[in-house]
RNA sequence: GGUCCCUUCGUCUAUCGGUUAGGACGCCAGGUUUUCAACCUGGAAAGAGGGGUUCAAUUCCCCUAGGGACUGCCA
């Protein structure tokens, strides 16, 4: 292991949301700096004009916030350093490990579809590679990097191991376009390079094209970081994972209402491991987390998986935390913001609340008696609903009742106003009502679900019945 | 077509030559439960196929099959 210090980066294109599938790159990089003391720096790759909107760049800053993401300093984009990556390919162009190609798209597309008819290589070979300058036509062109042609290279991978490649294999890539403006392959490695990453961690689509990279690193004598290639998360099926399988945005599971905590966990273990653990924090997950424990296959998305783990992270959250976040949530939904009271009553409830969700919009159902228009509307709907959730609550009151001292008219008072306001299904709260009859004051807990309930009345009888 | 990568229960995975192949999610059965959620007990469920190497292969090697990535003046 090197002493240097550990700087990772996450280099999307702005040409759409932020996938899952980059969250979760974002992620192991997040984690690999984190852990390690390092750096986790974001470039945005919108050397593509058109294709990347500020509207997208956005998004994904969007995203990695929700997530809890953070990088340092300031976003770079890839598009500003075009000068100097230009200026890269000029130099190995003086030095001969690039050339200029005058082969119009035309000619090269044609050879294309002339391979592919043959069912031989596309691997496109210029003709202009060892054309000397005195030679050269007065056209456009752009610039190649002279690739070898000779032996193979062989690249270490933290995931996929040494992996070897006949150097026949390797293209003459465009470094410049026609117009004189750099291609991702060149700005990449220069940027790499030039922001001093030293952990290149992305997905295995790229795996190929760290061969293709690997030929300007040694043109430059440049320092090559390590490599991680990280394999691809499927859909169910197995398949890439795509619009088919429904929502593969961040921002979409963000709006279905998916804690962060339960998100970063589920996709952390999406493909690594560590051991047997599945639930983990965040402290956890940086102490743990190396490039060693992930896996090489790819790994499917499972939602029912996911609502698990968000389930156990918003049962273990920090009540103001969790409450915090609930109203984040709320605001990214467009939802109303809650009220001063309504907030107060889900925080003091939320103890027992919190238990009882896997998702935010489980959890807002719940605080049902804090969302509800009071004084209730007494039609059936509502009724129905709030007799069930309290109902449930009452349920999880009983045993507290029963270490507790009631005074026979309070107790009476309780009961009946219950049983008024649920009609007669909760006349069977009487029962185990009455048997709690045993112990000291309320504790602060019972007054909580009182609060929680809504039952000011009530909370007033037995603030009197117990001093 | 070429090159490279991948393959353990339905899903995520553990195992780093010797295990009754473990865990988690999900599922099924039973229990608890005055909603929901949770919880308890039990259960079904896996090494893609074929060759080697070895005293011994899920583990190492090869082949086949299946899946994936790349093969752009996209990133």
């Amino acid at each position: 292991m090197s002493q240097k210090p550990v700087v990772t980066r996450f280099a999307p294109s702005p040409t759409g949301a932020l996938h899952i599938g980059g969250a979760r790159t974002a992620l192991f990089n997040w984690l690999y700096a984190r852990g390690r003391g390092g750096k986790f720096l974001l470039r945005i790759e919108d050397t593509d004009q058109t294709r990347s909107t500020p509207e997208n760049t956005q998004a994904i800053l969007d995203g990695l916030t929700w997530l809890g993401l953070d990088w340092d300093g300031e976003p770079t984009s890839q598009h500003a350093n075009a000068a100097r990556h230009a200026a890269v390919a000029h130099e190995m162009l003086a030095n001969g490990h690039a050339f200029k190609c005058f082969a119009t798209q035309d000619e090269i597309e044609a050879f294309r579809e002339d391979a592919r008819a043959n069912k031989t290589s596309t691997l496109y070979r210029s003709p202009w590679r060892d054309v000397a300058e005195a030679d050269h036509p007065d056209l456009p062109f752009v610039v190649r990097m002279k690739a070898p042609r000779d032996g193979s290279t062989t690249l270490h991978d933290e995931v996929q191991g040494d992996v070897t490649w006949s150097n026949d294999q390797l293209d003459d890539m465009v470094l410049l376009r026609s117009d004189g403006s750099p291609v991702y392959m060149l700005a990449v490695v220069v940027d790499d390079h030039d922001m001093g990453v030293t952990h290149v961690v992305r997905g295995d689509d790229h795996l190929a094209n760290a061969f293709r990279q690997n030929v300007i690193y040694d043109a430059m004598g440049w320092d090559k970081p390590v490599l991680a290639h990280i394999p691809l998360i499927f859909g169910p099926d197995g398949k890439k994972l795509s619009k088919r399988h429904g929502a593969t945005g961040a921002a979409e599971y963000q709006a279905m209402g998916y804690p962060a905590a339960g998100m970063r966990n589920y996709l952390a273990r999406l493909g690594w491991s560590h051991g047997d653990d599945e639930f983990f924090t965040d402290a956890q997950a940086r102490e743990w987390f190396d490039l060693d424990g992930i896996g090489k296959s790819p790994a499917r998305f499972d939602t029912k998986k996911l609502e698990n783990i968000c389930g156990q992270h918003i049962a273990i959250a920090d009540d103001a935390a969790l409450l915090h976040e609930l109203q984040a949530y709320l605001a990214a939904t467009g939802s109303e913001p809650l009220s001063e009271t309504q907030k107060d009553k889900i925080y003091r409830g939320m103890y027992c609340l919190k238990e009882r969700a896997k998702i935010f919009p489980q959890l807002i159902e719940k605080a049902h008696f804090a969302m509800v228009k009071r004084p209730l509307e007494r039609n059936e709907k509502s009724l129905a609903t709030l007799d069930n959730v309290s109902r449930g609550i009452l349920s999880e009151l009983t045993p507290q009742l029963q270490t507790v001292s009631w005074s026979r008219d309070a107790l009476e008072g309780v009961v009946s106003d219950l049983a008024e306001r649920h009609e007669t299904k909760l006349g069977k709260l009487a029962g185990p009502l009455r048997a709690a009859l045993a112990g000291r004051a309320p504790s602060p807990s019972v007054f909580d679900m009182m609060l929680v309930l809504g039952r000011d009345e009530t909370c007033a009888r037995l603030a009197e019945c117990t001093g």
